[in-house]
DNA sequence: ATGAAATCCGATGTACTCAA
DNA sequence: TTGAGTACATCGGATTTCAT
């Protein structure tokens, strides 16, 4: 089996970095596709390429004492520097490895030492801002289960897509649409075209893949309830320029109120995208953020009004992973097939 | 204008009935 | 006892409605 060694080095981040607390800290790493690898401590999952319509397998691990990252790509034994680079800046992107991120986690670390004693801190996320929007609302309104399914879902949908080589250019008008998802439809057992990309297991896909699917069809299909409608109003915007990621610190506002004109984005959703972009100034919480506070605080009272000025809602947030991995042992170290029990309000969770 | 409370959504879970 | 079938409750952000 052919294989590429990559490196990306971990520059200023290398005296801080730890892959077990830069992968395990966020249900994020539970979610398809990402697969963390207890064992060695490696994170696999396809990434883009440059033209970002093929992906390949890769596996991240951090030898230890190493001041760089390896990047395992598998199914090629060179690639185009345009790929390569599109896979390092990913990597890069998922576990925050940058001067900027490094300077957010040591002030974020100033500001809660325990943080600092944790190595709590850089928080996971997506190879793409787009993913991480919709992980974002895949949380939503469902339990965790679900949010699960709801993952694996997108990324079959998206293998089926690649598999089949349908090229979605030109379809924006809604006929076409419904055309594009028609021919799909009947491409599902279809062996035949399979390139020298192995896109079996299926990447999250990207704005521009979904933005052509019919909404019934992407409902159905992935069980996503109204999120579906919600997904391809975002998907679209970014396909038309209208919402894009900005990296600059004072349009963060703006980005905002953008995205919580998508419907179904709401103050938890966004917050929680605006994390992910790198903007800590409001902070998401959610049912299981309360739940905490109320078994681990006794605070009866707390309820979603008093809990948002909260400051020591951020020593919540690290308190939650400690008090799962109380419940359930080490996160890191737990079975993906597991993975649906991990909340603190969930019968089915409480039953073992 | 504020913010509390009711309602929405669809999958899932629970309690109960009835037939074989 | 087992299974199918039904009705109703539950979940939890988002959204709408309503009261102050």
């Amino acid at each position: 089996m052919d294989e590429l060694l990559l490196q990306l080095a971990l520059g200023d981040c290398s005296s801080s970095f730890n892959m077990e607390k830069a992968v395990c800290n966020h249900g994020l790493f539970m979610m398809s596709p990402n697969v963390w690898i207890p064992s060695t401590k490696s994170l696999y999952r396809p990434l883009r390429l440059a033209d970002s319509s093929h992906s390949l397998s890769v596996t991240v691990s951090h030898p230890p004492n190493h001041p760089f990252l390896v990047i395992k790509v598998h199914g090629v034994h060179s690639l185009p520097s345009a790929d390569e680079a599109a896979i390092l800046e990913q990597v890069a992107r998922m576990l925050r490895i940058s001067s900027k991120d490094e300077k957010d986690v040591r002030e974020f670390q100033t500001l809660h030492a325990s943080a600092k004693e944790k190595g709590f801190g850089r928080i996971f996320r997506s190879p793409s801002f787009f993913e991480d929007a919709v992980k974002s609302i895949l949380l939503c309104n469902c339990g965790w289960k679900r949010t699960l399914a709801m993952a694996q879902a997108l990324c079959e949908l998206q293998a089926q897509m690649a598999n089949a080589q349908l090229q979605p250019m030109g379809v924006k008008s809604n006929s076409n649409r419904k055309i594009f998802t028609k021919r799909l439809k009947h491409s599902s057992n279809s062996e035949s075209s399979r390139s020298k990309f192995d896109q079996s297991r299926g990447n999250f896909p990207t704005s521009t893949e979904l933005a052509y699917l019919d909404e019934k069809y992407l409902n159905k299909r992935c069980n996503l309830g109204y999120r579906a409608q919600s997904i391809l109003q975002l998907a679209r915007k970014i396909e038309n320029g209208e919402i894009e990621e900005s990296c600059d610190i004072t349009s963060h506002d703006k980005l905002y109120q953008k995205l919580m004109k998508v419907e179904g984005f709401g103050p938890f959703v966004c917050s929680n995208i605006m994390m992910c972009v790198g903007s800590y100034k409001r902070i998401p919480s959610d049912s299981e953020t309360i739940r905490h506070l109320k078994e681990v605080h006794g605070k009866g009272k707390c309820s979603k009004r008093t809990i948002q000025k909260d400051v020591e809602e951020i020593y919540s947030k690290l308190e939650l992973v400690e008090e799962y991995e109380k419940k359930f042992g080490v996160l890191s170290e737990l079975d993906s097939a597991s993975y649906h029990l991990v909340t603190g309000s969930q019968q089915s969770a409480l039953r073992e």
